[in-house]
DNA sequence: CCTTGACCTTCCAGTTGCTGGAAACTTTAT
DNA sequence: ATAAAGTTTCCAGCAACTGGAAGGTCAAGG
């Protein structure tokens, strides 16, 4: 199958398809005749692995370990546990930031009382209180 | 002051400081007969309302319209306003998108029993279960 | 046969908010 | 006098794409 095919089943964009074979996520795919890419039912799943990776916020240099230790089937998988693990304390590091982000925030969205920059609470407490 | 003593006074890299002249959000310094920048207090002031919204993950375009308000005293400060509200919006999304994630990674982070890449739960589930 | 439009290719540039480093200058300290 | 520290500019790179230009290819319709 083509590019476009692909892109379709997997939910992921021609050009980041491309983008992912230039970084060596995914190996570089056979070419026809014409020169364009071609596809078979395992680059889907391939690719399918890798949107859901995203989904999850895994960077692209995770997903690429993870494949690596995909080639193995007798390997140990402390890798990827590791990365997932790993993720998750991002995750809920990140979190913690955004619920604190989220007070500061609706503290300062209810200070703008007047509507006047010079009276503004939300310019005043920016500046210093 | 010359560009380190700004620096460590607001708490931002110089070459930072450097950068937010460039793209506009710091006016041009003055520069010593040396071509050094120099600064006074007032700086330190606007450098510190803008790590302030930099730490609340502010835009460096929202930093700059809120700059560009405080300018005319008289005029309303809607534009602050939505600028904090839709920030605000921005955090809350952002922060249920992460609360979704962190449940997806908890399961997957406890799939994985036994140790080997072939039997892993967690590339099994990954891989479209 | 020709053209139109949809695909495909590569390459270059831009996004956001910095950060690192090189090369050249000045200033400060010893 | 010399070495270390501070300053300048400019260029490059990070993540993970995305947009667009310029050009080749292919199938359908007139």
């Amino acid at each position: 199958m083509k590019i476009n095919q692909l892109a379709k089943q997997a939910d992921v964009p021609a050009k980041t398809i491309r983008y992912y074979e230039e970084i060596g996520l995914l190996k570089p795919a056979e070419r026809a005749d014409n020169g364009y890419r071609i596809y078979r039912e395992a680059d889907v799943h391939t690719l399918l692995f890798i949107r859901r990776c995203r989904d999850l916020q895994i960077s692209l240099e995770d997903i690429k370990t993870m494949i690596a230790a995909q080639v193995d089937d007798s390997a140990p998988c402390t890798n990827v546990d590791n990365i997932i693990k790993q993720q998750l304390e991002r995750v809920r590091v990140a979190r913690d930031e955004l619920n604190k982000l989220e007070q500061s925030l609706t503290m300062l969205a209810n200070s703008c009382k007047r509507n006047k920059v010079s009276e503004c609470g939300i310019l005043h407490k920016l500046t210093g209180e």
